[in-house]
RNA sequence: GCACAGGUGGCCGAGCGGUUAAUGGCAGCAGACUGUAAAUCUGCCGCUCUCCGGAGCUACGGAGGUUCGAAUCCUCCCCUGUGCA
């Protein structure tokens, strides 16, 4: 899942989106909480028509800035107050608050609000951070219950939610599940927003650190609660790598094959492959849309950091190997110019590749697991 | 010709007697980036070696001088800008 924080996948258009086979996208309750605020987007019809993006969009709950923007909070058990970082402002966020900030921008797949815990954390710290999420995962569920219906077009609930193919690690969401979202909503020329067969989903978070026992415990007393999806936050936060992949090869175990099992946060394009080949359905990560507005492309024959001086004459596509538009048209030695040149041209160059790369990369994927390879 | 103001490392520009190979910025080179406060951040950036701790050279227009010590003060010269003739 691209990442679009701010109703907008940095550097790409919406139809460059659905070009590159975007199914779904993600963006961010706090930050559309603070610009340009619930309220607004509502009003415009939600967050689907604002940006006028049909296909299925995620809303993190705000639980990542509590842990991103810690210097800046204060926590309590009703929630965290912030500091607004465009204006200072205090701002309040709970379970309650984020869900109904979701409910109310109208994502088909919204996240509980829980607090991302911090690497490295004494393991006394990690449970008690992770109490604290399972008692507001509670409360999101119990609000959401109460309030699902209120969604900004018009209480009609529209969406439905993606569904894990059968069998323990092979359980991508695939195109075909999502094409059968789109044409539930484009086929009859209908938007999410003015009527559907299904409601917002809210999946629960799992959280516990590294500490194998904890995610244990919180994948089964969020099953407790009962979710229709879940995520397993807390990873790609500084944590050694195979440190990682073990916590989560571990707590995938603890949940449902038959439910979408999301790892939030990651990854870089051979930890994509490595972890649908676990058993994990949906990731997200800004890293592909963020290193293109840096210059890092990933490609076939790996990473390249196209403002290197040793790509100023190279006449070949930046990777032979991709069938996006860019690889089709450009040289490694235009691309350099323009991220150089500050162009803004590169940004958009840069991402569209990388997204391709990546989407490219989970197609595979989805082929292989079909294929049963 | 006269009067001011200046000439600093690839460029712009601080410094105006000693922790100065010389603040900054730009350009250049390399690296990082993982539920986005990120078109951001970090390192290198006179030359030559280095056991990466450092060592040695050469440097603030030029030439002299003052001083224990000068990019910084003095003298002369060269050049640039502005103004007046």
């Amino acid at each position: 899942m691209p990442v679009g924080t701010l109703a907008s996948v940095k550097g790409v258009s919406q139809d460059l989106l659905e070009e590159l086979g975007a199914e779904i996208i993600l963006s961010n309750t706090y930050h559309l909480f603070l610009r340009p605020g619930v309220e607004q987007v509502r009003a415009l019809g939600g967050v689907h028509r604002f940006m006028s993006w049909d296909r299925p969009i995620l809303t993190d709950s705000g639980g990542f800035q509590v842990f991103s923007l810690s210097a800046m909070r204060k926590l309590t058990e009703d929630g965290v107050e912030f500091r607004s970082h465009l204006d200072g402002s205090k701002k309040f966020l709970g379970p309650e608050q984020a869900m109904e900030a979701q409910i109310g921008l109208g994502a088909d797949i919204i996240m509980a609000f829980d607090e991302c815990t911090e690497y490295p954390a004494e393991r006394s710290r990690v449970k008690e951070s992770m109490e604290l999420t399972l008692r507001w995962a509670r409360r999101s569920k119990d609000y959401f219950e109460a309030h699902k219906g209120e969604v900004p077009w018009g209480g009609v609930p529209s969406c439905r939610l993606p569904v894990a193919s059968e069998g323990r690690g092979q359980g991508s969401v695939g195109s075909e599940e999502l094409a059968v979202l789109h044409s539930a909503w484009t086929g009859e020329g209908a938007r999410p927003h003015t009527g559907g067969a299904a409601t917002q989903a809210l999946f629960g978070i799992v959280q516990g650190g590294m500490e194998m026992d904890l995610r244990r415990e919180s994948a089964e007393r969020t099953m407790e609660i009962g979710f229709p999806g879940y995520a397993m936050g807390g990873f790609s936060v500084g944590e050694p790598r195979e440190l990682s992949r073990d916590v989560i090869a571990a707590t995938l175990e603890h949940l449902p094959a038959d439910k979408p099992r999301y790892l939030m946060g990651v990854g870089t394009p051979e930890e994509i492959v490595y972890y649908a080949k676990l058993g994990v359905d949906m990731m997200d990560c800004v890293l592909p849309t963020r290193a293109a507005r840096h210059g890092l492309l990933f490609t076939s024959e790996g990473r390249i950091n196209i403002k290197g001086a040793r790509y100023a004459g190279d006449e070949g596509p930046l990777d032979p190997k991709c069938g996006c538009k860019v690889c089709g048209r450009y040289s490694r030695a235009y691309l350099r110019h323009l991220y150089v040149s500050n162009e803004v041209l590169a940004t958009v160059l840069n991402t569209v590749h990388n997204l391709s790369f990546y989407l490219d990369t989970m197609r595979s994927v989805r082929h292989a697991i079909r294929l049963g390879a």
